[in-house]
DNA sequence: TAATCGTATTTCCTATAGGATTCACGATTG
DNA sequence: CAATCGTGAATCCTATAGGAAATACGATTA
């Protein structure tokens, strides 16, 4: 008997979970455009579902930023990024990521190191064509480098306030919309901030974040003004 | 003709918003206890609305950490923090708020001394017995003190992280549950904060913000040891 | 032609119904 | 007495229906 053993844990799932994912991934490779109308109704349709998981998807995507939400009106993707808010998400990773480093450092392991250490090679071995399929593995190589660190700084509060951040961060270098620009510098300063751990200097990491997220920011705008 | 003007604008809103702000309060008073229940279906009944709305406001709900969800079985209210998780949430602080301080005092107005002056001017005047009635005018002085800060800071996206971290902040104190022990000391450091500002000095500012700060975590270490 | 009006559609919002699962609790059985 | 089983309630989750308002759009009229 029991001709099927107990399958039907594994399909069920909440499809207010996967709406948010398939939004989520949406938002952050630009099938949603900035500005765009996002009816609850068309959402439901398109995937299939009823409004009332998409409502709820919606409202937990909101406090990342990326979805506006008025009362009565409606949700709308966020509007792209203008040049000073670019400098000021920049500058917010400045407050939150140096520390990081810092608190992360301290308590380094080998295991620690290996991670981060791959993180890179995973870098360099990425394509940075111009198309989202090109380089997402290499975005994603980078997300997870600075996501890594973030969380074995071992404050669930600061990680909490750094992947708010995560999620914009993405979604602005999309918008970026240059592909990789700056893959080798970019590699190098990985490399330094790697280089720190492996020494165990916590400052040494620190500072190494902050040259390499002024550098992001310098290149950030760079791009912005060239690519308006 | 037109007996009533368009008055029904002012009816209507929506009712999640109603709801989440419901929770928000219940949450931060206390009157949801830590690892209570929140039955989708029961907080319907007891706002008499249904469960749809009541979704919507638990989901925006989530991310400040005041509540979790676990899928297929509910959310229920987090748990009270233990000693070390309290003094992340200070150390959290002590990334984003000295940098608020700097900021904001960088672009200090006239207006910003006189709003900080009147909430140091509330937290004199307001009581600060045992309960959640007496104290809530405290409270809500010396959020204010760093809200404003904050939101003067400039930086969207810190403010936002602040923000995240305000709800949490509020929470503790209130299950810390002594009322407030440390009145004269608090409005003595705020005072030399604004001190600082008043004279635009904003070095001197994050300092004074972070020696407050410090206070506030060994305040809140030692009330929680001598109340377990 | 330009403006206004009316209809039809869309959209948000809320309530309700029902399926699936879990939980509580009492009854039954060894 | 202890353990197991079964029933009913509670709960989460999703779909559907329908009200209210906004929007689109075409027809009518000055």
């Amino acid at each position: 008997m029991s001709p099927t053993p107990p399958r039907r844990a594994l399909n069920r799932q909440v499809l207010a979970d996967h709406v948010h994912e398939e939004l989520m991934a949406s938002l952050i490779d630009g099938r949603l455009e900035a500005g765009a109308n996002l009816s609850i109704d068309g959402i439901a349709r398109d995937l299939e579902v009823s409004p009332t998981p998409v409502r709820e998807a919606l409202a937990r995507l909101e406090h990342t930023g990326m979805v506006r939400r008025v009362a009565l009106k409606g949700y709308k993707v966020a509007p792209l990024f203008t040049a000073v808010e670019l400098a000021q998400l920049v500058d917010a990773r400045l407050v939150i990521e140096p520390v990081n480093a810092e608190l992360a450092c301290a308590s380094i392991t080998p295991a620690l190191v290996a991670e981060l250490k791959q993180t890179i090679e995973d870098l360099r071995s990425s394509p940075t064509g111009a198309s989202y399929a090109e380089f997402r593995d290499y975005w994603k190589a980078d997300e997870d480098f600075h996501r890594i660190i973030a969380e074995h700084a071992g404050n669930p509060f600061i990680l909490n306030a750094y992947k708010t951040l995560g999620g914009q961060v993405q979604r602005f270098r999309f918008f970026a919309g240059l592909g990789v620009t700056d893959a080798d510098t970019a590699i190098q300063e990985h490399t330094a901030i790697l280089d720190a751990f492996s020494a165990g200097d916590p400052a040494g990491a620190r500072d190494a974040m902050i040259a390499h997220l002024n550098g992001v920011k310098q290149r950030s705008i760079r791009d912005s003004v060239e690519h308006p």
